[in-house]
DNA sequence: GATAAATATCTTAGCAACTAAGATGATTAG
DNA sequence: CTAATCATCTTAGTTGCTAAGATATTTATC
């Protein structure tokens, strides 16, 4: 399992290793969320809402890439629940904007602690110099991620006898 | 955005950046989902069968989270489309394995190529000892995660009141 | 080897959340 | 002022889920 891999080799491992990792950590969201006692959609709602703090409707729809509808059903669900306000910009009344209800949502950030605190200790076993490494890799890693989105609306709009031509990497199927 | 930064600030970075190229990843495979014309779910299953091979509806079920039922609809919708086949084990007619239709399956994983393309240009940029820091990061990252998981239990099973006295870690809400 | 319990999958009814299409209300351009 | 555009909400119809239980098979007990 181990000891002088080629790079060939190595690199197969980490891909494999990072699809375990991130699947599990989507299960973990899934978790909480059930927890929660709300839906898979209504979460991801709220994870932009903590990133990006007060956001339009149809932004949220455009991140997402629901209907505007099926954001309008997220919203009504958060709103009743208590963990988000709409409020209508004044300047524009045809915006609504959405902000989280901060006191309520801790109530689902306490699900995150075991994942923080896990994460802390992970990263406690690794120097300054590393983490930097990381950092690094995890920023350039959502660039590829980015452009790989980009190259896949190229592979959409392929005609199938073209996208017969693609050959998968070696190695690895899927 | 750089220079000298503490360690905290460090490992907050390194959480907002894993947290993004995550989700993006998520959306990426939501994408080759909606193009090979298959759920979530369904798109799922495929990524276990190709893990694991040849797998009873059963296990499919217990590794989703999903019922019994629900699985019943997912193979039905992916035989139906040919993606797999349904195989009825001959010492346990009970049991129904499920296995892949490499060939069809093949279809879906020219979805995968710009993302695979895209990781293999951003590997090409570390060098071994680099990709093993990687490697050894993910595989600690998979452990803390099931860690995580586990701890999650634990404040399931808490009373509300106990919970309140959870805090989280300073400067990172959520 | 007959009966009971357990196991694996499938079926059904009901429900939750989605899409597509269009209605409503507010803003901007000509 | 009118038309076009924009942001959100509403509605009807669809999909995929769960919970409960039906069916078929295997294992355990007497």
């Amino acid at each position: 399992m181990s000891s002088a891999k080629s790079r060939d080799a190595l690199m197969q491992q980490l891909e494999e290793a990072m699809r375990r990792s991130s699947a599990q950590g989507v299960m973990y969201g899934q978790a909480v969320a059930n927890m929660a006692g709300i839906s898979n959609s209504d979460m991801e709602c709220m994870d932009i809402l903590n990133l990006e703090g007060r956001v339009t409707a149809g932004r949220l729809a455009e991140v997402t890439g629901l209907t505007t509808g099926a954001i309008t059903g997220v919203v009504d669900r958060l709103e009743k629940a208590g963990y988000v306000r709409r409020e209508r910009d004044e300047s524009d009344r045809r915006k609504v904007f959405i902000s989280v209800v901060e006191e309520k949502a801790m109530e689902i950030g306490k699900f995150y602690v075991p994942m923080q605190e896990a994460m802390l200790k992970l990263w406690s076993r690794y120097t300054d110099d590393e983490l930097r490494l990381l950092l690094r890799f995890a920023n350039d890693g959502y660039k590829g991620v980015l452009q790989a989105t980009e190259a896949l609306k190229a592979v959409i709009e392929m005609p199938p006898e073209q996208r017969a031509d693609l050959k998968l990497p070696p190695k690895s199927r899927r």
